[in-house]
DNA sequence: TAGATTGTTAATCGATTAACAATC
DNA sequence: TAGATTGTTAATCGATTAACAATC
């Protein structure tokens, strides 16, 4: 991935950030003002090279010798991933996983807004989980024309996630976060992250096994 | 990381079994009897020679020509995650996201089982869901003794996961599936698993950006 | 047989880690 | 000042991709 500035942008670095920006969060209580790479790197069991490459992409500058201002910082950080900027999207299938994302507080710190949700069973439209709204699936495409909502969450059955993956692509969907432990097929200039619990499971129980 | 043999095995590759063996499922039920690399990998959106250099971590044999036979590769794929051999986990945290894994059916074909929940609300507690019982976390160190349960699983807010991996390791749990929204911190030869929201979340909303 | 596909070895690519001069 | 820490350039490591002989 690069950047505006055709500077690359790894994707582990960008998955580190967030962690970077907790341990932050946690030592601005502490009434610190400035921060080295090493405090952090404890913290997390990484090491001090690391997180100076990974805080680098987000542009910020330090001082030798006393590290980076740990609000600065922060600002940074939150600026680099657009937590200051909300980011709206529409979630289908409102079963316990759907359920347990919209209740999810923490996406409001993120920048990152459920505005409503989609399902096709009668049991489930009419419903309101966190003030989220759970409509028929039958308008998910005006609304998101409507509405311009480019970010699409599936929580559906694997059975039906890539019929909902191809609704989200023809509704004008620019992003699709996948939870559906199938992996969907889009067209290239769609941009899917899967979320496969049975992925992520083989590596923990291999590890397991190799212990 | 490393088998047994001392092969390595790359987490990539792990992570893309699932998704090989997804596929030959159904194409199982097409009838089809003898596979390609070429032909999953154009069902994955891959290239055939990676698809070839991860089935051979599992030590499958192919024919030059016609391929792997289909129900081999299935069964070895299987027999390779160790999904004939049931892993009994514990979880802790029953809210939305809990009940969701507990609620989730795939994991049965993965040969994965959620044994017990545990949480500290008296809300919870005594409840049942998908036939696993919400018990008090009073009882959960005991219980994993007794049990030799060797996988926790945390869907705590993110204030007790670190306390809830205190607890794990202390009672014996040896690898930790973490999904509460902070890094954790356990000895070394824990193993930890994190599934962090707010970190892909980072990765789709940059690519988005970046578009 | 011809050629598609395998297993394996080599080349490339990208991420992590190391080295080191600059500096507050 | 001394030395901890920064930014940056180089080295290493590992994963992906390419090349190619073997073969059903």
């Amino acid at each position: 991935m690069k950047d505006k500035n055709n500077n690359p942008i790894s994707e582990p670095s960008l998955r580190r950030l967030p962690h970077y920006h907790q341990v932050l969060k946690r030592l601005k209580n502490n009434g610190e003002k400035y921060i080295s790479c090493t405090q952090i790197a404890n913290e997390l069991n990484l090491i001090p090279i690391q997180v100076r490459k990974d805080l680098n992409i987000t542009g910020i500058k330090g001082s030798p010798k006393k590290g980076y201002i740990l609000t600065k910082l922060m600002t940074a950080i939150e600026k680099f991933l657009g937590w200051n900027f909300v980011n709206e999207a529409f979630i289908v299938g409102a079963g316990h996983l759907g359920q347990a994302l919209m209740g999810y507080e923490g996406f409001s710190n993120i920048g990152f807004n459920i505005v409503a949700a989609f399902d096709s069973s009668k049991k489930k439209i009419g419903l309101s989980i966190n003030n989220i709204k759970v409509l028929d699936i039958i308008n998910f495409y005006s609304l998101t024309k409507r509405m311009k909502i480019e970010i699409g969450i599936i929580t559906t059955p694997w059975e039906t996630a890539q019929d909902t993956a191809d609704l989200m692509v023809k509704s004008g969907i620019k992003a699709i976060w996948n939870f559906a432990p199938i992996k969907i097929i889009v067209p290239e200039n769609i941009i899917v992250q899967e979320e496969n619990l049975a992925a992520s499971l083989a590596v923990l129980t291999k590890k397991l096994e190799l212990m």
